[in-house]
DNA sequence: CTGGTATCTCCCCCAGGGGGAGAGTCCAGA
DNA sequence: TCTGGACTCTCCCCCTGGGGGAGATACCAG
């Protein structure tokens, strides 16, 4: 049996996360002395205090790591760490475009902004629409995308994907986002149902590159409207022209990004 | 003049984000209004907020966001950015090494522990002392490592440094650290100063590879100990048999571990 | 038995964000 | 000019995963 202080000393885990691994459930001393209150382990429990540590350094919450160890089955516990192995490198992917993209933004000569200003006509799509939290965006993304194709089937000539966005995902962190692709006759089928997008005038730009940068190009664009006097309205639209779907060069995919606008002296009376 | 919830759209930053980099001082708005508290942004201020948001994708402190951002030499704020890359860089490392070490914790078949009983006599050596923080070991030790090599010149044959380590550094965080070379005659220089090495009776093992895996050593060291019914007491110390002076490849690198033990039998009466 | 050290619980603090209440402000349409 | 809805304000609390420190007990060796 070992006191707390030695413990700490033999898994390199301070004695207040001990404690702390103690009340969430996460490492039970063997024995609790009932009218003390100390805490003493075993030397057994020196293995699991260092899977706990090694996950805690890999940023796994305390929740998930609650689950690993509650995995009685050695597989499936490998299986809930590969996921968060999966996650690191999802993660690692997201630095590498940060990094970019902040070169990108502390170059000192911006290339100009190709801009274009485009009416809209309303059309009626094949679309899964949802409410959705910033953070979830690319998963949910992901499985409405593949929805579509299921319902849809293969890419036709009807024109490439698009997708509206709530303001309130930009304010808030979440809001109303919807995914769709042009189609004559949209199905229903799952979340995937036939929707009216109406029509619109928009300040359309082209993004290069991963989705993930994309906000420095809102930005340019946003920019590009507020200094071209024109008023903002509604959600933003986006298109996907080249994206994972048609090549996995990041660089070459291409997102159109449409900022609605009123166009000054033509929608005014 | 952008009010916020405008600004919020065009930078992909929550309005309850910006209202903290306002009040964090690192996004001041271009105006205040004085009596309705209302803050307005400009577009010119974009390119600063999406620097500010490719900051924080990496983790950059708010602190330091703000020194970037305050550094009026593009040099200066390029070597700023560069310095967390280079942290990123780092932490990924760590985030390797803890991958790997997780895999060996999770092995179903642990290599036994080759562990050695070994009496060590008082000896006299050249020694850099200090009360640190467990954070800022890594720091440390390269320090007062450059500093023995100053005082002491190139390798001898005298044997590798060593280092002892307070318990209070893994119980609490922070404590002694004191890192040396042997020497014939230690100098004084710097920080450095003869220091007499109590003896020492120890359980010995040898850790392999990156220093950051050592705590698993450590646990199997201590399971031992615990085992082999001996008493723990002291500093725990460390000895460098090969490490990143000696050769690139971490896989080569020899940590040698001693635990402090009463050898039963012996040093009893 | 006694004193020093270990350990206990409890409360407050940190970063960097989010939720929500309640009040005041802005602006377009009537 | 009024009015209602949308916008924004401040303020307080909560989250995760830790750390600092106080004050009270427990353990254990001399």
């Amino acid at each position: 049996m070992l006191a707390i202080g030695e413990f700490s000393r033999l898994t390199h885990l301070s004695i207040r996360t001990l404690r702390r691994y103690h009340e969430g459930g996460l490492l039970e001393p063997e024995l609790v002395d009932a009218s003390s209150g100390y805490r003493y382990y075993s030397a057994d429990q020196i293995p699991t205090a260092q899977v706990i540590h090694r996950l805690r350094e890999l940023d796994v919450p305390l929740a998930d790591v609650r689950r690993i160890l509650g995995a009685s089955d050695p597989d499936q516990r490998a299986a809930l760490v590969a996921e968060h192995l999966v996650r690191l490198e999802a993660e690692l992917a997201r630095t590498r475009v940060a990094v970019s993209s902040l070169r990108r933004l502390l170059a000192p000569d911006p290339p100009p902004l190709q801009v274009e200003l485009r009416a809209e006509p309303e059309v009626t799509v094949a679309a899964v629409e949802d409410e959705v939290d910033a953070d979830d965006v690319g998963t949910w993304f992901a499985g409405a995308m593949a929805e579509l194709d299921a319902a849809l089937g293969p890419p036709t000539d009807a024109g490439p994907p698009g997708g509206l966005y709530d303001n309130g995902l930009f304010e808030h962190g979440h809001g109303r986002l919807l995914l769709y692709r042009p189609s004559a006759e949209p199905p229903r089928r799952g979340r995937v149902r036939p929707v009216r997008l109406p029509a619109v005038e928009l300040a359309v730009t082209t993004h290069h590159g991963e989705h993930d940068g994309a906000d420095v190009t809102y930005g340019q664009l946003g920019s590009w409207v507020v200094a071209n006097a024109l008023t903002v309205a509604g959600p933003v639209r986006e298109r996907y022209l080249v994206g994972p779907r048609d090549t996995d060069d990041s660089a070459a995919w291409r997102t159109e990004i449409g900022w609605p606008v009123f166009r000054v002296g033509t929608d005014l009376p």
